[in-house]
DNA sequence: TGCTATGGTGAGTCCGGACTCAATTGCATG
DNA sequence: CATGCAATTGAGTCCGGACTCACCATAGCA
């Protein structure tokens, strides 16, 4: 079913079929009668392939993520696939498991496929020619979650530095003076060797932490900072590692809510006790996080509103408005439940 | 950046250019080499919407869920990212809110965007006629976790059935006998008035729960049966009610990690302990599942199985194969962990 | 030498809408 | 009644690859 066998049902030109059906230009009411009542009769549906190719438009965005599974993504993608419906946009989403390499060839296949725009959580923050690329050959571009310093295009996140400064606070509050820091990202050496990070929201944690730390005089112990805890064993290994330690930490913040899992698992086998043992605070106020024993206070941010606001910059950029700014952080607050305590007399 | 300025370049016809660009027809070594390095000097890509146009072909499958943030949903979709990645293929996914008419919306849009297939996780089993549409008009089409009876298409979700009745019995082994079920299904009446209800994966789950009951000759409450409980009031109200019964449940079957998460939530500002005043049991093996207290005995289901297993079939009927089978069912276990119990001396 | 396979090539068409442009019509105005 | 203007319409082109078809050249064969 195309426009002209339309045409040939109603009886006008090809044209004037396309021109009822599309909506633009100047038709009859007669012929757009006829035309429609054809369309209908014949079940006519617009090839959208064919639209999009002398419009140049698709109405699709891509988003590129790491990890769908995850759900601080899942959530994001929410907000987007909501932001996008709502402007009649569809989305392909692609799935690069943290692979920039996956991520390349990802970036590459939905320009090849002509969307409109495209929403990234880059994997990595050294690994960026592509997406400069995109970028530079104008093609709209938002950053998600992450952003790129030497890259500016819009980014969208979460202006997690000033939260992760109160959990630091929170916890030098009740006395904690060793404060370990755990996260899952993948470093080139093991050990902390300053900033920045690979990854700028992991970064941005580490930053509020060490200005809270800083603010309260205490000093910053490098080997209380974290990485590669991805996966059970390694976070398992991770965590016994730390609390092996001459002086080991009496508090511990975790970069993200897989990482908490795994630590509270790593906890239950070794037999720590949160806040007896170990005080905790967590980034990301996923929904389990309620009915952990005890509670568990969070940093909560606002993913889905991330997702929104990073659709909606990236519609602006597609009409060819200016952003509303080159980084966007949405605010973060701390949520306090019982995973804090004061120190524990036998750690002190 | 086309066929034609690389033809241009490189001095032969758009013809040759596109045959070599294609790899197709025969071109003469010389002739292909001119031809990939003008494209290289170019830095041409072709455009996949128009080869789409006239081979038919979008390499592009539509996926329809009620929801991404939900983790189920997520686990799935990264199985059916993979193993479509794998062949070639890109996903479009729209999420539905569980909405009917924006399923049937949906459906009809990524038609017209000219997918090569669709996999569908239907929000009813009433309301179906827009995908007994798209299957008889011969568009390849896998439903996802829900089948619907009355509708030939392959589905591929989980035969949770077998397993339901493992945990009804195990916790009938433990001395239950007031056993009840409780999922966040919207139903037409409050009350559960049998089967089937408008979603196969909670019929199925009920459908065990009965099996097991009537094997070990416990009569079966349709009190005990309860829906809508989606979201931490209504499932506070539903389980404030089920425990205010003259003969309250002593266990409780949870339909899936939502449910289970709003219970615990409930159970926590009710003062109820688990398993001393009720045992539980939840469908789905959270990841969160271990580090309850105590850790959830839950039926583990194969999710992301369930995604591979579902791009698959739709892969196997893009090529105009023959499906494996109408109903692929991939087994779940019981995985028992410790929120079962015996019986309250209280309760009984 | 004459013939046919065969590889290689270019011109041109097709996919299905959007859009340009020129032509036609109707109606109002001078 | 002629002219002007706007509304309406149809023919045809374009988007960018895929593919058909006719044609040319060379090689192989009788």
């Amino acid at each position: 079913m195309t426009v002209a066998d339309v045409a040939r049902e109603a009886g006008v030109a090809k044209a004037t079929a396309s021109r009822a059906l599309g909506g633009y230009g100047a038709v009859s009411d007669e012929a757009r009668d006829r035309v429609l009542a054809a369309a209908e009769a014949l079940g006519y549906r617009p090839n959208e392939l064919a639209r999009s190719m002398n419009t140049g438009k698709s109405k699709t965005i891509g988003v590129v993520v790491g990890d769908i599974e995850n759900g601080y993504f899942g959530l994001a993608m929410r907000g987007i696939s909501d932001a996008a419906k709502r402007a009649g946009y569809d989305i392909i989403l692609v799935n690069t498991s943290e692979d920039v390499e996956a991520e390349i060839d990802a970036v590459r296949l939905l320009l090849d496929k002509r969307v409109d725009g495209l929403i990234v959580a880059p994997a990595s923050a050294y690994r960026t020619e592509h997406l400069r690329e995109v970028h530079q050959s104008g093609h709209p571009l938002v950053l998600l979650d992450r952003r790129i310093e030497s890259l500016p295009a819009v980014s969208v996140g979460v202006d997690i530095a000033p939260a992760a400064r109160a959990a630091t606070r929170a916890l030098v509050a009740e006395g904690h003076r060793r404060i370990a820091f755990v996260s899952a990202l993948g470093t080139d050496g093991e050990r902390y060797s300053g900033l920045p990070l690979g990854v700028s929201s992991v970064t941005d944690r580490l930053v509020g932490i060490l200005q809270g730390l800083e603010e309260t005089g205490i000093p910053i112990s490098p080997e209380l900072i974290r990485f590669e805890a991805h996966g059970a064993e390694k976070t398992h290994a991770v965590i016994a590692d730390l609390l092996a330690l001459s002086e080991p930490p009496t508090a511990i913040l975790l970069s993200d809510s897989l990482v908490a899992l795994n630590v509270l698992l790593a906890f239950r086998e070794l037999g720590i006790k949160v806040p007896r043992d170990v005080s905790v605070v967590a980034f990301d106020d996923v929904d389990w996080a309620a009915i952990t024993d005890p509670p568990m206070t969070v940093v909560s941010q606002p993913i889905y509103d991330v997702g929104v606001t990073a659709a909606e910059e990236l519609l602006r950029l597609m009409r060819g408005m200016a952003p509303d700014a080159t980084t966007l952080r949405l605010p973060a607050a701390l949520v306090e439940r019982d995973s804090i305590g004061p120190v524990a007399v036998s750690a002190q």
